[in-house]
DNA sequence: CGTCTAGCTTGACAGATGTCAAAACAGGGT
DNA sequence: ACCCTGTTTTGACATCTGTCAAGCTAGACG
């Protein structure tokens, strides 16, 4: 299989990613992202997020105490994160490490940009 | 009251929206942001936003032809879009027209940038 | 005033969500 | 083998959410 045609860009990745603003989301986009923003649509997850997306990778052991909730409770919520794609987990040795996943905060990212042609 | 003194900048602006990977969110930010993003965390909602963000402004009565949904559950969703503070109503005569508050969609937008230095 | 249309509010209900306690699981150290 | 610590899973429960039907309000037009 030669990938001598690929295009340089793929329409559709372009059709799926341009601003709230361009164009009504098709239904699938709107059911495939809505989860994203729902994960985020959350303090105890948004504060989540941004402590992870703080620095290169979190441990657990450093977002818990963080916060006046239960260990289960801060483990679903990062399960909530990682379900919707927006972090990674890996265990090492005793402690579980959380990274964020850049392309899917750039997608979002994408989504409410406002184009310089609309910024009145 | 002379005004000689005012910052350029709001210092504590700067800080309300400095990108989600540049700090950890205060508490206090996230309660205050999390329900713009639960807002979009639903696909008819995700698609309202952006039927009502592609076009100036829009009328509920080209909104709900849209939906396989009951006017009174689109009229619930607009009504969780505008108390999120994501888009604005306003009568004239028989109709009822949104247009988004793009301030809003930029402060989302801002939390969710990735600084040149963390592109990697 | 009466009536028609557009949109919102209320009430009800099934299903989802946030939380914790208890139990289970994974590694490390003794 | 045993226990200790860190993390996740399970089960339970109160609250929140999405949806619709029925009723209500606002404006246009006779």
């Amino acid at each position: 299989m030669s990938n001598q045609s690929l295009p340089v860009v793929d329409p559709n990745a372009v059709a799926c990613c341009s601003p709230l603003t361009v164009r009504p989301m098709d239904p699938d986009q709107a059911t495939a992202v809505a989860p994203m923003f729902k994960a985020l649509g959350d303090p105890v997850r948004l504060r989540l997020m941004s402590m992870i997306a703080s620095v290169p990778e979190m441990c657990v052991c450093d977002l818990t105490p963080a916060f006046d909730l239960s260990g289960p409770t801060i483990s679903h919520h990062l399960k909530v994160l990682r379900e919707a794609g927006l972090v990674d987990s890996e265990r090492r040795g005793t402690w579980v490490w959380y990274r964020v996943k850049p392309e899917a905060l750039r997608q979002l990212g994408a989504l409410l940009d406002i184009p310089a042609s609309r910024s009145g």
